[in-house]
DNA sequence: ACTTGGCACTTGGTCCCAGGGAGTGCTAAC
DNA sequence: GTTAGCACTCCCTGGGACCAAGTGCCAAGT
């Protein structure tokens, strides 16, 4: 048996098959392909992949269907990521620069990848837990209700109207905050607890119990927004994959408003060698997917937060992994830059 | 012509095919309701209202189907809003009490409709501009760098990281962030731009610069949020009205998506006497959205902004209005408690 | 003036059947 | 290891018959 060529089989019943959209028989692969054998052959390569379970027929006298399995080994040691056309290069550019808050950079940033691989995108806030402390605030609004502000050399800015047991004016919230602010500043937001605490304790006794209050609210602060949020675009694409796929929207549908779920799931994502990391149907151990895909990467520094795609295992992988790994460098870039 | 009856036998269609989910016949009238005539006579009825626009057969021998026009005349003139059985008030009362953020009570608001009505769900966050500041606060953060904060007497609070054109310290930031502030608290956000003006107006010379960048930079934050967010939660259901409805449900995505048209759709909705505002099919002006009612209303203080369900031409808009409203004055009292 | 029973008519859905097409697996020969 | 040939399987399509549901209308009844 032919290995080479049985990989060349494999790739292209993949490619034939996110093209057309429906099982590909011997026939049709040796008239679309160059694979300079006949369609006998290429039929007993068929049957060989079939008993390794890379890919399977619907019914016995229809073409070939990749399995999930099928995808991975294409996408492990077929599939190329395509560079991106100049023209998507100048989207990218065009789409993304003259865009201020962090909101409206990863607003864009999704509805650009969704358009690119006309897919559902979605992308994940940067985590505050790897990022610095850049400043502290505290404002008091009504005698017991302190407003806590967040900032991480991020970017982002947290902020929540946090109840203390006690009355406080301006001038004592001004030398507690400059006493937790300076302890605070540049530690990741992670440590903000036990940085926290110290400062806490070398305070005066008299003003233990609030500084403890504001510390505490300040690291729920810290903590409610590592629960995460994300941002998202294209579902509309969803529908219009239409045909089989379609039962399965609404499972779909419930995976992407169940936002833990997704972000369990992009965490849990590992990058490949190539830097995208993908998943495949029932890879993803969450059932509602189990004919979905998702390819994502990280963005910004380490293995920060994730941005990502979603569509049907019958997907074009090499030119969904390069819009992801193209659109997340330049969102890196620009984050980086601000 | 006997018009009560010939209501009455609308209402019954619209009932029907609500429930059942298939054209209605003159025949199955007859059995399902006590009309107190024979189905010969129903049918006659049943021509006047097809004459009338109100009804139409989607074939010559289908049952019929109420159009865009019965369900409005249904609407208006036939449906009671049924109160809310005691479990759904309970529900209402368990899912919403408990939550501390503004974001928080929008979400679980927002599941608890979609919830109730099996359909999506929308909500739009409490605008500024008919809200009062309550206080402002600039920080500073690198030495060009300022942090506005808005906070409104809704609850909201708005922030963005400001560029000045001068370095300033912590010391005449406060100066002037107390000028700006002793003058704007209490007036409604939406004469924020005057005020601030006006206060600019009498800072010493060398401040007007930077005192009149800030009171842009707040006028812009205040603008930006009015241009208005909103939360949504329950898009499964639309892939779970499954059927002819189907096909259309990639607009409707799109039209979730684009939360320009839906702000612009929600605030067209003038209240009904019942309160409880209601657009039909093709009376949304989105083509998009042909095929769905919008059922809205708005809460929190005057004509506020707005809570609303999405849904299927063929609902049941006597429910959908009873749990509409009944969320939207909850979430008032809610809103107006905190 | 309504209401009603009866009846002819229309039409979509379903079942069945046959034919065609696509594709396979296998065998025997190259 | 490759190829041609062939029998076989199975889906899809279209046509035809049939049935059920529903209508519109008319003539008769109240």
């Amino acid at each position: 048996m032919n290995e080479p060529r049985k990989l060349e089989v494999l790739r292209a019943i993949v490619e034939d098959y996110v093209h057309f959209r429906e099982p590909v028989g011997s026939k049709a692969l040796v008239d679309r392909h160059r694979l300079g054998v006949s369609s006998a052959t290429i039929r007993n390569d068929m049957a060989a992949l079939e008993d390794e379970g890379l890919i399977a027929a619907p019914h016995t006298s229809a073409g070939r269907v990749p399995t999930d399995k099928g995808y991975r080994v294409f996408v492990d040691h077929l599939a190329d990521v395509r560079p991106l056309s100049a023209a998507e290069k100048r989207a990218i550019h065009t789409l993304l620069d003259g865009a201020d808050d962090l909101d409206d950079v990863l607003e864009r940033t999704v509805r650009l990848l969704s358009q690119l691989t006309n897919q559902v995108a979605v992308v994940q806030y940067p985590q505050l837990g790897r990022a610095r402390v850049r400043h502290i605030e505290a404002v008091s609004l009504a005698p017991r209700q302190v407003l806590l502000v967040l900032i991480a050399d991020s970017g982002s800015v947290e902020q929540r109207v946090h109840a203390v047991p006690e009355d406080v004016d301006r001038d004592r919230l001004a030398v507690l905050r400059d006493r937790l602010l300076s302890a605070a500043a540049g530690t990741p937001v992670a440590l903000l607890d036990e940085t926290l605490a110290a400062v806490v304790g070398l305070l005066p006794p008299g003003e233990q119990p609030l500084g403890a209050e504001l510390a505490r609210g300040l690291v729920l602060l810290a903590a409610s927004s590592r629960e995460e949020r994300m941002v998202m675009a294209g579902t509309a694409y969803l529908a219009r994959s239409t045909g089989d796929f379609l039962q399965s929207i609404s499972p779909v549908l419930e995976a992407l408003e169940e936002q833990v779920v997704l972000l369990r799931l992009l965490s849990e994502m590992a990058g490949d060698p190539r830097g995208v990391a993908v998943r495949i149907g029932r890879e993803n151990s969450y059932d509602g997917l189990a004919e979905t895909s998702v390819v994502a990467t990280g963005y910004g520094l380490g293995d920060g937060p994730k941005i990502g795609v979603l569509g049907p295992t019958r997907m074009d992988y090499p030119a969904t992994m390069a819009a992801v790994r193209a659109v997340a460098r330049y969102l890196s870039k620009i984050l980086a830059g601000s």
